[in-house]
DNA sequence: GGATCAAAAATTATAGATAATTTCTAACTT
DNA sequence: AAGTTAGAAATTATCTATAATTTTTGATCC
C-alpha cells in the first residue's frame, strides 16, 4: 500500500483516515474531532481540516457548518445506489475500454480472479476484486469516469468489511470468469452486460449483533 | 443565485471560484493564488485553501503539491467523457424517478423548457436548462446519484460557456418536449432512451480566435 | 424526580505569522 | 546567441494564537 512519502500531509491523513473508514475501524456516526486527529499525526489542524474535505468529497464522511465532521453512516439504500452507480458507470468504462484490451492484461485478469479465489480474508479478498476491475477498465483512457468508479469502490468496500467483519467464507468468482471469457471472444457487449448485473448483485446475510438478537447484512460483493 | 448567507466561508469562495470558473471569466490554465484571493475575499487563506479542494473535488481544478492550484484545462475528449457519464447517470436516475414523477412536477418542468425557448442569452438558457433535468431526475430519491450528476452539470455548463461564449442562437428543445409527452404517457423507459441520447448530442461550431483562424469548439447543449 | 436554564468546557473556524519550496530574473559562461 | 546557474521574489504549506460556536455539565426551580 503506497504511502505516497511526497504527498502533502493533508492527502496522508486523508489516506490514513479513508482507510479507517473504509475497513470499519471507525463506526459510522462517529465524530471526527480535528485536534485529536492533529495530535495523532503530530500536526496543526489546518492540514486536517483539509483531510476532512477530501474525505467529504469521496462520500466517507459528512460535515455540518461550525458542528464538525462525522464518519458518513449508510443503510440499505445507500448501498443499492452505490451498486446501480456502479453498474451504470463500469458498463460505460468497459465498453470504452475493450477495443484496447490486450491478452496480456486479461492474463493479469484472470491472476487477480485467482488471488481473490484464495485469499483467505475480507480484505485481501477485497483487493483482489477491485484489481479485477480496476485492470479491465483502466484502458477506456476517460480519467473522470475512473476517479468517481474509484471513490464507489471505496463505498463498496466499506459495506463489505461491515457486513462480513468477523466471518469470512472463500467464494470462487464465477462472474468474474464469465466476464474474461466474454472479452477473450471478442464479445464486449456480453462482459458488459454480465459486469452489470454482477455489480449489482448485494450480498446479505443474518448476522448476529452485540445485543444477541440478529439482524441482515448488506454488502456489494462484486 | 442563493448566496447561501449562513454556509461557511469557504463554501462561499468555492461557489464564487467556481461560478468564475464555469462562466469562462478564469482561462483554464490560469493559476488560483490563495493570497489573492484571501485578500479579494477580505479572509486569511485558510478558508481559501479548504475552497481549492472543494473545486478540486468537482473537477473544475486541479492542485499539483507545492505547485498551487490550476483551472483545469478540457479538450474534446473531455467533453465526450462528461457527455457519457451524463447519459449513463441520468438515464439511471429518471428510471428511478419515473414511478415518483407527479403531473404537477412535469408542469413545472415544462415551464423549464418555455423559459429555455425564451431566453436571449446562453446563461439563463443553461438555467433552464439545468431546472428541467433537475426537476425530472430529483425524485429519484439517490443524494449521492445527484450530487455526482450536479457537478457534471457544472462541467457540461463550462463547455457550454466557452464554446457560446459571445454568439448565441436561440433553439426551441424538442428533446425535452419529447421526454415530457413519453412520461405524461407513462413510457419511462422511452423517455429514458430519449435522454440518453438527448445528453451526448454535443454541439459544435466553427469560432473565430483571436488570431484570426477558425477552430472547432464542442460543448454538450442538453 | 424531571425539566429548564446558565455557566463551563470542548471544539470548530478564522486570523496572523513563519518556514520551506518554487518560479522568475538576470547575469554569466561557453 | 543560447543555455546554465545563482540570487531574489513570490507563493505555498504549515504552525501558533484568537474568536465564535456548540455541547456538556451542574445547579436551580417546579
Amino acid at each position: 500500500m503506497a504511502k505516497g512519502t511526497d504527498d502533502t500531509i493533508a492527502v496522508r491523513i486523508s489516506k490514513v483516515l479513508a482507510d479507517r473508514i473504509i475497513s470499519g475501524a471507525i463506526e459510522p456516526g462517529a465524530r471526527l474531532r480535528q485536534d485529536h486527529v492533529a495530535e495523532e499525526f503530530h500536526t496543526s489542524h489546518v492540514p486536517v481540516r483539509e483531510a476532512f474535505r477530501r474525505l467529504e468529497a469521496q462520500g466517507l464522511a459528512i460535515s455540518e457548518p461550525r458542528r464538525g465532521v462525522r464518519v458518513a453512516a449508510f443503510d440499505l439504500g445507500e448501498v443499492k445506489e452505490v451498486a446501480e452507480m456502479r453498474a451504470a458507470l463500469e458498463v460505460l468504462a468497459l465498453r470504452h475500454a475493450a477495443p484496447h484490451l490486450t491478452a496480456a492484461i486479461l492474463d493479469q485478469a484472470e491472476e487477480a480472479t485467482k488471488a481473490g479465489d484464495k485469499s483467505r480474508d475480507v480484505r485481501s479478498w477485497e483487493e483482489a476484486n477491485r484489481a479485477f476491475h480496476r485492470l479491465i477498465l483502466a484502458p477506456c483512457g476517460m480519467p473522470r469516469l475512473l476517479a468517481t468508479i474509484d471513490d464507489l469502490h471505496a463505498a463498496s468496500a466499506r459495506f463489505l468489511f461491515a457486513a462480513w467483519r468477523s466471518e469470512w467464507e472463500t467464494r470462487t468468482d464465477q462472474d468474474h470468469r464469465a466476464i474474461l471469457a466474454a472479452l477473450r471472444q471478442g464479445n464486449a457487449e456480453s462482459a458488459a452486460l454480465t459486469l452489470g448485473r454482477h455489480v449489482q448483485w448485494i450480498g446479505r446475510k443474518p448476522v448476529r449483533t452485540a445485543s444477541g438478537t440478529t439482524r441482515e447484512a448488506f454488502a456489494i460483493v462484486g
